[in-house]
DNA sequence: CTTTTTTGCGGAAACGTTTTCGGTTTATAA
DNA sequence: TTATAAACCGAAAACGTTTCCGCAAAAAAG
């Protein structure tokens, strides 16, 4: 079974490849039975065109870039499910690459793919990227970007969030209201965007409901070396928070291995939300409250505004942001007793 | 800033084209002078090669297609991240595709990967594909492939697996050393490589254990619909089991709701044994118990198999089997009371 | 001093498409 | 009838590389 090309098939049927490339694009300047005979024998050699050799000609890859810090995280995972299936219904297809949470990497990944290899590039920002030279090079370079989760505040690209201020609110509210006094807010890189707005909702809150909120009732824990002796201290000590709410998923099975060392009882002497998208959620004991994100149509939404963005009929098509509601899951660990 | 291509290049430097491109190679036919002029002024402007256009020449794509069932589960979200990790260290580039689980999504990827998008596929085959001719298509065409986890025992390619029936074996003899006299395998997807063998391994391990095994003693559940209410009729029988092997990371959480709906004193009155790569898992009350697969050293493995094949110096290099062992991590869900 | 080899480079073909620019026919309009 | 348009198709250029082939000048060998 040699690999067929247009130009066999042209052979095959003594016409011109020109005419091959047209009949099987249903050009309205090939007759209709040409078309069909060209069909019929291309589906019968199997022919496949060869991707690479069209992209180059056309200047369009349909292919797109996922850049993201990781993926065996559920919130990371079930976005790239979202873009993925997507990007299946639109024949386009996904290169990805994991940044590891490394500016570095995230740096020579990005610059690699000005060189045309993709259309565009889905990104979420890896968490000690500060400077973002990198991405307004891409930009410059032609390449349509779509940010999700941590985005770029400053570009004028579309970004797909979750309402971090408010889902914090809310989380911190739902807190105080099962009758926490000394919240504390454990969280990950704060000059991401999307922690710093969930920091900003739980200050709001606390301030809100009057309670005497001081800085270290939020705790940003970067090296997972230290988190459980961290938190293990924190709540050793004598005046310790009767509530933890944590920012990112990362965290969120730290407080009850704490507590179980320690004794605390859950949620009776300490409430527990997290964001969280992990499906074990509902089966630890107490099952998790969760603030949990849409992560699957986070990424159908990332994906569908990127295909819109390069395939824009209109010239004008402005970049939008999108912002999707996350949903507070009560469940046991942050309810009070009767 | 316009794209900068060789022909530019050249001409900046008054040198062809031919030249600029074996500089940049480092050719051994361009004297060190040209050399050091080329690769200076393409790093000042920035020249970043096309990749489509040397793929069309070269017929190397330098980038390879990972096909799963999906990527929202821990086991095949680390194995990618162990081939994402040696495929940027071999400066390879990955398409991944995920089939749902879904024979025709499969057949349709595969059919499409043999246009020459990829030189080789990573691939764990779908629950519900039986017959094989896609892959061989593939394989026909050229491409390599490489399995993992979920095989094709039929092909002579190189195949990632962990060591089923003796992981499989190693629990069961852990549950009837518990005390179990009357364990039940649950898992899903009999006609697969890993279930079926790792299927045997708890048959055999009843057996040298002289339990009475039955049929009924194996339980397949394909439907994610019925599974609770199958386990629930199952453990309110009155020769019920006292103690579960899960062959399946996605079954291992339903015991755990079920026990807790009816009752059920877990390891007390049930014992419970999964694979699974989940991090939740020593977190969860009793802590699970569990067969865990080294997923990022296959996800490693697969990789750097498949790069080896494409870039073999010999040209006898065989593929290869390769076994790693799974650990059998035993906490709570599983101990005898003392 | 001639002959051969090596070094360094340029021209052009090639990879497999798409698309521009034509050029015949045949049908339609004048 | 003749002029014009429409329908259908082919030749060749183009996309950005790599590589085959050849060739001049310099170096080495005779």
């Amino acid at each position: 079974m040699a690999k067929i090309d247009i130009k066999g098939l042209a052979r095959e049927l003594n016409i011109s490849a020109s005419t091959v490339s047209r009949a099987l694009r249903d050009s309205h300047e090939i007759s209709k039975a040409t078309i069909d005979k060209v069909k019929a024998l291309a589906e019968k050699l199997n022919y496949q065109p060869h991707p690479y050799a069209g992209s180059l000609r056309k200047n369009k890859t349909k292919t797109i870039g996922i850049v993201v810090p990781e993926v065996s995280n559920n919130f990371f995972a079930k976005v790239f499910s979202g873009i993925e299936v997507v990007a299946q219904e639109n024949n386009y297809h996904a290169l990805i690459y994991l940044t590891h949470d490394d500016y570095d990497k995230e740096k020579s990944i990005l610059r690699h793919l000005e060189s045309g290899r993709v259309d565009g590039v889905i990104l979420s920002i890896a968490s000690n990227t500060v400077d973002h030279k990198h991405i307004e090079a891409l930009i410059e370079a032609g390449i349509q970007v779509v940010f999700f989760d941590r985005i770029g505040e400053s570009f004028s690209s579309t970004k797909i969030t979750t309402d971090d201020y408010n889902s914090a609110y809310k989380a911190t509210v739902h807190l105080i209201e099962q009758g926490c006094k000394k919240p504390l807010h454990i969280t990950r890189f704060l000059h991401q965007t999307n922690t710093k707005y969930r920091k900003k909702g739980f200050v709001q809150a606390c301030k809100d409901y009057h309670l005497p909120i001081e800085d270290n009732w939020v705790l940003e824990l970067n090296d997972n070396a230290v988190v459980e002796s961290t938190l293990t201290d924190i709540l050793k000590s004598k005046d310790k928070p009767d509530g933890i709410f944590s920012a990112v998923e990362t965290l969120s099975l730290y407080p009850y291995k704490v507590c179980k060392d320690l004794g605390i009882k859950m949620p009776e002497q300490l409430k527990f939300v997290s964001f969280s998208n992990m499906d074990a959620a509902s089966f630890l004991v107490p099952a998790l409250t969760t603030v949990t994100q849409p992560a699957f149509e986070i990424g159908k939404a990332a994906a569908a505004s990127l295909f819109q963005l390069l395939e824009k009929k209109k010239r004008g098509l402005q970049p939008i942001d999108n912002i999707f509601p996350s949903t507070l899951i009560v469940r046991e660990s942050s309810i009070k007793a009767k």
